[in-house]
DNA sequence: AGCACGCCGACT
DNA sequence: GTCGGCGTGCTC
């Protein structure tokens, strides 16, 4: 008797469990390949686990309705870190897998592209309506860059509209676009000139992409490290590999792109999440087709199916952003090494401010330390120094000093910077009479000040009302923003610089499309200017002719609940200390506090990242912290905070091994978001082996058993936030 | 997650 | 009498 064609199948559903289907004859399947299937009354798509599985008994199979396409859309090694990662991560494996799909595919769609459309010009000048400015401009620019795509006229804010009436006018015609340079010939551009530190760093990388290694890349702000990546590709990857460049999010400016493309021409594909549908499957397919790509991609770019990757590299590796914050709550810096593992090719981490967890790997010898610590083109690091300004008057946050610095700057001609640490100092309207503040209705936290649109919004849920001129809850008309926003930082600069330009970056000013690159671009012209912002601005940005950075309030991060408040704090400050004196002139930066005591704050001002790093790696070990240990966390919700502790209460005896210590449970530090009441536990545990066994059982049995209504779980391995 | 089934309140 | 609220249970 031979058994029935079988297939194990993953869908993409929050379940912890996979269905077996029969494969009819005239279908043949194997692993990582799209099926469609039934599944209740509905038809999904899966992906193949595994072939020839024995179906659990009384159970009547249903057969796969058919093959999407005859070749796995997940080749073997993907597959392989996904299922690494969701028993990682404790997450389903049916959503991790479908993570690496762009949505077209993960719909059903069929795995091939719309071609695309390149459009030329027909004629050398158009005779338009006067008023048709748009279509001028767009016909100009399809004659300035024949064989231009639709999708990149789009982007340039164009419509598809403008794009077939000019069609219909017979002005414009679709044709043969531009030849795409071959990998050879990209391979032919020459390669960035490095200075002799850099080229002392570029010696000390890994010299083979055919086996495994991991390099920790500690370069000061301003060292090179793009210089670096982009001479590593040059000279080790060969024209037939792929390589993968990992950044965070707001750091894939068009700047970067270019600057890679001066090297790599066409080579260059990029991954964020700012593409649409169409343009993330065809990426998505050169990849999968093994195509020789350079991609520069965030955080999901680590897990697409590459087939011939041989070089990783992870900028700004410490960015908290590379954790994913929910759902599938993976970190693509560490999904990036174990990547480079499975595949044996090197992976480079690079970054001036290394996370803690990196920094101890490199002194482990698990990584290899490569340091730069020499800036580019003999710029000098910058000088720190703190402000005490306890019982000193502060205009809108600014003392004295800090504000004849800014005074002393511009006279000579050059830019001043002030950063405010928004962490923690959200614009709160206050009555300043009977002390009211205006609370979320669904959420323990602190409605937040908007004067752009005058409106009180909560940053945890989606609630939002108008601003009261007056209080409240008295209606005394002493109701007025405190704390240190930026725009509050702007005005009391605009009354003592009236004569100079206020750049103010945020998330406000430069939510339009764009606007941040008008921005960069005027701050780049290099007239004496004042810019105000907040972290947006502490990142990779080269802004040479700023000479003096000034930080408003550095204390945030000092005795914050959150063990990791210190070390970003310090990252911050180190990076937006790196905007300063990045061209030939020397960089000041004046950092306020109310504790020029305190010993994290003095290393600060050595700039000497190692020592503390040193330091903070000190307090982990005897808080006996991670990395020393591993963490997990078990978070509950529900409709009432004694349901979530509650719940947690009788998993907490299931989680008491010898080698885990049990904080909790205890209510987040947002205990209420969206009207849902949150606890945690958390798990320390010196066997990162034991932590992630204890954790699989403990979703098992969540799984099974019947949990009160409305009450939910979750797990976040190494969380970042342990609020 | 969907989707259906199921058992109680305000509508023609 | 029924349309529809969302609680609960199941999906190979």
């Amino acid at each position: 008797m031979t058994r029935p064609a079988t297939a194990r199948i993953a869908l993409n559903r929050p379940l912890r469990r996979l269905f077996d289907y029969l494969v009819p004859a005239h279908l043949e399947v194997q692993p990582g390949q799209r099926v469609k299937v039934p599944f209740g009354r509905q038809a999904l798509t899966g992906l193949v686990v595994e072939t020839g599985v024995e179906p659990p008994a009384g159970i009547t199979l249903k057969p796969v309705r058919d093959i999407l396409e005859d070749w796995p859309a997940l080749p073997e090694n993907t597959f392989r870190l996904l299922t690494w990662a969701s028993d990682y991560y404790q997450h389903p494996l049916g959503e991790c897998l479908f993570t690496a799909l762009p949505p077209a595919l993960r719909r059903g769609r069929p795995a091939h592209e719309k071609a695309e459309e390149h459009w030329l010009p027909l004629e050398a000048e158009v005779a338009l309506a006067a008023h048709a400015h748009k279509q001028k401009a767009l016909f100009e620019t399809i004659k300035d860059q024949p064989g231009i795509t639709s999708s990149s006229l789009v982007q340039l804010g164009y419509t598809r509209a403008q794009i077939r009436n000019l069609e219909s006018k017979s002005l414009i015609a679709q044709g043969q676009a531009p030849r795409q340079p071959t990998p050879q010939e990209a391979d032919e551009l020459p390669g960035p000139s490095l200075s002799p530190a850099q080229q002392k760093a570029a010696d000390q990388l890994p010299d083979h992409t055919d086996q495994f290694s991991a390099t920790l890349l500690h370069g000061i702000t301003g060292s090179g490290k793009t210089e670096l990546y982009l001479h590593y590709l040059k000279s080790h990857l060969k024209a037939d590999q792929q390589a993968l460049v990992l950044v965070p999010e707001i750091n894939l400016t068009p700047q970067t792109l270019a600057r890679f493309r001066r090297y790599f021409g066409d080579r260059i594909a990029v991954w964020h999440s700012a593409l649409n549908d169409g343009e993330r499957l065809r990426t998505w397919l050169k990849i999968r087709n093994g195509e020789p790509v350079i991609l520069i991609g965030t955080r999901s770019a680590v897990l697409l199916p590459f087939t011939n990757l041989r070089t990783l590299i992870v900028d700004e590796e410490h960015d908290s952003s590379y954790k994913q914050g929910d759902g599938f709550r993976y970190s693509g810096r560490d999904v990036a090494v174990y990547r480079a593992h499975l595949n044996q090719c090197p992976v480079i981490l690079g970054s001036a401010t290394p996370s803690l967890e990196s920094w101890h790997n490199a002194r482990q010898g698990k990584y290899q330390l490569v340091s730069l610590d020499e800036r580019a083109n003999n710029a000098l690091p910058p000088e720190l120094a703190l402000l005490d300004i306890r019982s000193r008057p502060l205009e809108a946050g600014l003392a004295r000093p800090a504000l004849q610095a800014i005074k002393e700057t511009l006279a000579r001609g050059e830019q001043a910077l002030v950063f405010v640490n928004r962490r923690g100092y959200s614009p709160v309207m206050m009555c300043f009479d009977c002390g009211h503040l205006e609370e979320c209705p669904h959420c323990d936290t602190r409605l937040t000040y908007h004067r752009r649109d005058r409106a009180m919004r909560c940053h945890h849920c989606d609630y939002q009302q108008a601003a009261s001129p007056t209080c409240p809850k008295c209606e005394s008309e002493n109701y007025k923003p405190v704390g240190q926003g930026t725009e509050r930082a702007e005005e009391t600069l605009a009354e003592h610089f009236p004569d100079t330009p206020l750049v103010r970056v945020d998330r406000d000013s430069t939510q339009r499309k764009g606007s941040i690159q008008n921005i960069l671009k005027r701050v780049n012209s290099g007239e004496p200017c004042i810019l105000v912002g907040t972290q947006m601005l502490a990142k990779g940005h080269d802004f040479p002719n700023v000479t003096l950075v000034v930080v408003v309030n550095a204390d945030g991060g000092l005795f914050s609940v959150d063990f990791r408040a210190p070390e970003q704090m310090l990252q911050t400050l180190l990076q937006v200390s790196g905007r300063a004196g990045r061209g030939n002139k020397p960089g000041k930066v004046l950092i306020q506090t109310c504790h020029s005591d305190h010993p994290l704050l003095r290393s600060l001002c050595t700039g000497n990242y190692p020592a503390m790093a040193e330091q903070l790696l000190a307090e982990r070990e005897s808080g006996q912290l991670p990395p020393f240990r591993a963490m997990a966390i078990l978070r509950a919700e529900a409709s009432t905070m004694q349901a979530s502790l509650q719940l947690l209460d009788t998993i907490k005896p299931m989680t008491q091994t010898g080698s885990t210590e049990v904080w909790g449970p205890l209510p987040a530090v947002i205990a209420r978001k969206a009207n849902r009441h949150r606890a945690q536990l958390v798990l320390n545990s010196d066997n990162r082996k034991h932590l992630n066994h204890l954790l699989s059982h403990l979703c098992q049995h969540l799984d099974q058993s019947k949990l009160p209504a409305g009450s939910k779980w979750m797990i976040d391995v190494d969380p970042q936030e342990t609020g």
